[in-house]
DNA sequence: GATGAATGAGACTTCATTCAT
DNA sequence: TATGAATGAAGTCTCATTCAT
């Protein structure tokens, strides 16, 4: 995977790659404030110099990382959605993606929620404008379902933490080892937890369970 | 908040308090890591040797204080649903007091919801005791729904994951300053859609769904 | 032990001896200077301000406790000797108690002769006094073999090298654990060797051996 | 002299050898434990960080100056011995070497004699290592006198204990400013002592005694 | 005499970063 | 591009000692 990740990033860098790698697997285990450039350095087999040459600073390369790792996630979800004409369906895609993802990349996921320690000040307006750029790419799908009356109407931040929210509070409590059961097995009941909230209208609906 | 938060620790030692209020603002302002023992020095007006006489480590600091703090959290949710008797509202309170204790406290939210770095592995298993048993215990008031059949069957996690997820998503990017809205103002959308999302079937709706 | 060592110098304190006793285990475990006060409340089971009601000072818990070992040490000596009428008795009475006491008590000989580290400045001018009344006492008894001619004639720092150095030596090494013979199985030999060195003639020198 | 035990270690790095020095100078003048790094800093001219890059730990650099200054003693001592033909020549050339280097170096042999403090219990096998091997090659003179009968067959650690106690002691008590003596004019004295205890049977000597 | 919370100077060590080779 | 010695600010923690109770 840190192939797939620093895959976007470089062609011409193996050093590069080798370094992005080996900061990976040492953020995952110590996390990022506690990593020094001396473990880097071990793991990656390159000189600190070199480190330097290639990122100017520690910080660097955890944003280097975090956006590339960021970019592969939102891939991940936007191929997976694409082209899905049923708004269930693209739902159900979105979770499975989400939920794969996280298990196929552990490592990366838990970099990528730990969001606030990952990324200084510095880099935040990077990663804030790639974020948004993935969300409204997003919504674009969306859109279309939300005029048609397939789903319901509701602030978009909010439609997001419902749809997702129930996933991602899973995959951050498997990532953490504090849950057995195997996400992946979760799917179903996730996605069909999100379509029936969002879904704008089950006839049973008039019955009064508006709420 | 902070002397509700000590309040369950102490009530001999002013300094100790003072320190972990201290602490609370530091952590907050800067980050755990990026806390130095002076910085709570400063704030507490306690000695270097005295914050080390009570708390032995920088981390045994962040431990008592997540430990506090966690346990102030869940006993606002406790409080919340203590009593109700309907599964709807029983949600409802329950989303209700997540939003409500995270506005109130913002900087204990976000302390407590940084929950990788703020407790070290030396702490970690007293953490996931005090965890544990307060699951239990939010999981005896849905026993009843679940058996009568007014609820879905499903792991224990996923439920918690598909209850409190979105609540928790949203918090999470308001927390972090990603997102305008007023979290209070969804909460109603928010209970509603974990009630969909789990509610057994939804004809029992037309019985006693007017919340 | 250790209450003959504190016996010489109380009576009334059982605590003042108990943390005698500890320091003296601490000590030799880990070294004065490594030493704790706290290291020494542990183990005398008193609390710090006890420990400096009695002392004052760590240097003065060292000091106490290397002048009480002192005279024990010498005392064994000056016993040893006292009543010898011949000199290569005497000889031998010396180094058999002091391979003794070093064997009996091998904690307080390495406290006694790490000289260096256990006491400072501000009571070294305390342990040269000591150590030179007992020096005076030891060579009073020698006085008569020099004047009959028994012993050869040699500056006296020189003699109480070449008399004590071997046992001194080989007690050294085996209380490194530098060496695996009972010092006790060595004390003929030692004594046998101090008095062809220290015997003023022995017949066959008329040969030429005076070197 | 610092030179000559730096020597042993480097020729590329002289900021290594600079900080030995200084670290040498300093352990003298105030003992190990009592040393500080600013201490070594201040005299090396040396940054605290070149200090940790070459030796990692405060016990590093005792260690490296404790191995570099025993190979030191020892070289002298087994050079002094080499080529001697006659046992008691052979014990006179040790005894003069070891009184010489103390009298020449009393810094480097103040620091050697204080083994205890000086290596930590992770260096504590590497010297081991060093004097085993040292000694070995000391042995290797004397075989051929124990065997000729020329000397008294007995443990070969009582053996150095007898030969070497003597000067060793007096060697202690003048690097403690305990005795005013020259140690040099007791160089004669020693060795016969020396001689007398170790040799065989004084007819013996009637031969090849003429010192 | 005993207790232990409080103090604060100072020790060791780490680590991001620079720079000459 | 690569290397690794050098830097020094800064951090965590220790510990002898004091003092009010």
């Amino acid at each position: 995977m840190k192939s797939s990740v620093a895959h976007e990033e470089t062609t011409p860098g193996t050093r590069r790659d080798a370094i992005l790698a080996a900061a990976l697997a040492v953020f995952t285990e110590k996390g990022i404030e506690a990593t020094t450039i001396e473990d880097i350095r071990l793991r990656s087999q390159a000189s600190v110099g070199s480190i330097y040459h290639h990122f100017g600073t520690k910080e660097g390369i955890a944003a280097a990382l975090f956006v590339a790792t960021l970019n592969d996630y939102w891939g991940r979800l936007i191929a997976a959605i694409d082209g899905k004409t049923h708004a269930q369906r693209a739902m159900h895609a979105l979770v499975d993606a989400h939920i794969h993802w996280i298990v196929d990349y552990p490592d990366l996921a838990r970099f990528l929620f730990s969001r606030r320690q990952a990324v200084s000040a510095a880099h935040e307006q990077l990663v804030r404008q790639h974020t948004a750029d993935h969300l409204r790419q997003l919504f674009s799908f969306f859109k279309p379902w939300l005029k048609d009356g397939t789903l319901r109407r509701m602030p978009f931040e909010l439609y997001v933490a419902i749809l997702m929210g129930p996933a991602q509070e899973l995959s951050r409590h498997w990532l953490g080892g504090r849950i057995s059961i195997d996400p992946r097995e979760a799917i179903d009941e996730l996605s069909g937890a999100a379509w029936r909230s969002l879904a704008a209208d089950l006839k049973v609906d008039a019955n009064g369970a508006g709420q």
